[in-house]
DNA sequence: TTAATTTGTTAGTCATAACTAACTTTTTTA
DNA sequence: TAAAAAAGTTAGTTATGACTAACAAATTAA
């Protein structure tokens, strides 16, 4: 009882840790997470990361050993999942009601996340009937915090001939996403992989008519469906 | 220009005391106000309002002499209009589209006040199509932080027979706000004035049929547009 | 298998924003 | 007008969450 009062109210900063130590180690498939990994992708020095760590770990939603390793504990997990549903449900309702385009939403919605509002944030799921997926083409977790997992596929890991359509781009630099919409791509683009220079990996697409050469970056934040090889 | 960029990105704290100050030289007519009251407002420690006030001070938003009363600067009073505008605005919001009551709107939006995002909260006006009052009768502000000045009566200041409407309630104390909800009474409502006990003060009202004794710190809290005396 | 590099930890500092306790100034009241 | 009360200020403490510098452990390379 005491021990669940004290989990309630996080901070903006305990939240954004949690939401990036599931993203690690979600997003990078299988691979472990350390400290001065999430201390880069949180944009703060290794001490900071150490220091957070130690404080999530005495509140139950971090585990790990001295030295090693960073997991989540289902409760740790949870509110990550919590804090994804929001992100997403306001990018949604950024894009599709308030006109903003999809590299303006982000972040306005890193902030809006934080709203403490159980209501809040399901009477906007409701009031945009329950969408499954964010302007990025990410999936939302329901009520529940229950998500389809969809896995994976970059641009970067096709090999040439394959054809696929863009199903999710990653939302965190503003540039790639202008980038994206500048070369004509969107979401459900049909692409064709022409060519794939072994030189500096970079990869000549075909979609609409066009045709582009993009760099293995670019193509690292371009997720697909394998349609045909 | 350095001066410029030291004032942009005020935190939330500093945002809430310019919004109090704004409130208490407003709201009580044109009383002064001096350091404790804003310290009672805010609900914190007369030390801690004296500590923000100091730095306000420095910031440019609040003029005061030591041991005198407390006023805003022009672009202080700006700073508040802001809040108040975002405030109302997304009280609105919830009210209208996400099934919120009014008593449950301003904690809320004491939160969504303060994101970030200048597009956020004209895209929200747009999408709402510009609306005047908040859902206490509050008058929004717009863009340009102008706004109708609406003369202040409160309902505990008539006297027996006269007749108004009401037109606006404190947003502040969520009993307050179910309290008026429960005993029918609603925006626009007609009421007469039936008698004013001297001994407590209490006012008897009449509105849709229906009478009911208040207390005068009830009737404070209520807004009124005079209609008849 | 030692040395170098990377990774992680600890200690100490700073800023924000709260607190209490002690003090000063102003205002009120007797 | 002098004492009491109220209002305002200052100093010192705490918690959060950054930082740097110094150090320790683990991993990788020579
Ligand atoms: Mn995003
Ligand atoms: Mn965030
Ligand atoms: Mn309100
Ligand atoms: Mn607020």
């Amino acid at each position: 009882m005491t021990n669940k009062l004290n989990k309630v109210n996080l901070t903006k900063s305990e939240e954004d840790y949690l939401k990036a130590l599931f993203q690690l180690l979600i997003d990078d498939g299988l691979a472990t997470v350390g400290n001065n990994q999430l201390a880069e992708y949180m944009n703060v020095a290794p001490a900071s990361a150490n220091h957070m760590v130690k404080k999530l770990k005495s509140k139950g939603y971090v585990v790990s050993e001295k030295y090693g390793k960073l997991e989540l504990t289902e409760e740790g997990a949870a509110i990550a999942l919590k804090l994804i549903r929001r992100h997403r449900l306001w990018e949604t309702f950024l894009c599709d009601y308030l006109n903003f385009t999809w590299d303006e939403v982000h972040e306005v919605a890193e902030q809006l996340e934080h709203i403490k509002s159980e209501k809040l944030v399901d009477e906007l799921d409701r009031f945009m009937d329950f969408p499954e997926k964010d302007p990025h083409g990410e999936v939302i977790p329901n009520a529940k915090g229950e998500y389809a997992i969809v896995p994976k596929v970059t641009l970067s890991s096709l090999e040439e001939g394959m054809i696929c359509k863009l199903v999710a781009v990653n939302d965190g630099s503003v540039s790639f996403l202008k980038y994206v919409s500048e070369i004509g791509l969107a979401l459900s683009s049909e692409i064709k992989i022409l060519e794939v220079r072994a030189f500096d990996n970079s990869i000549r697409i075909q979609y609409d008519e066009r045709s582009e050469a993009v760099t293995k970056k670019f193509a690292d934040n371009v997720f697909v469906h394998v349609i045909n090889c």
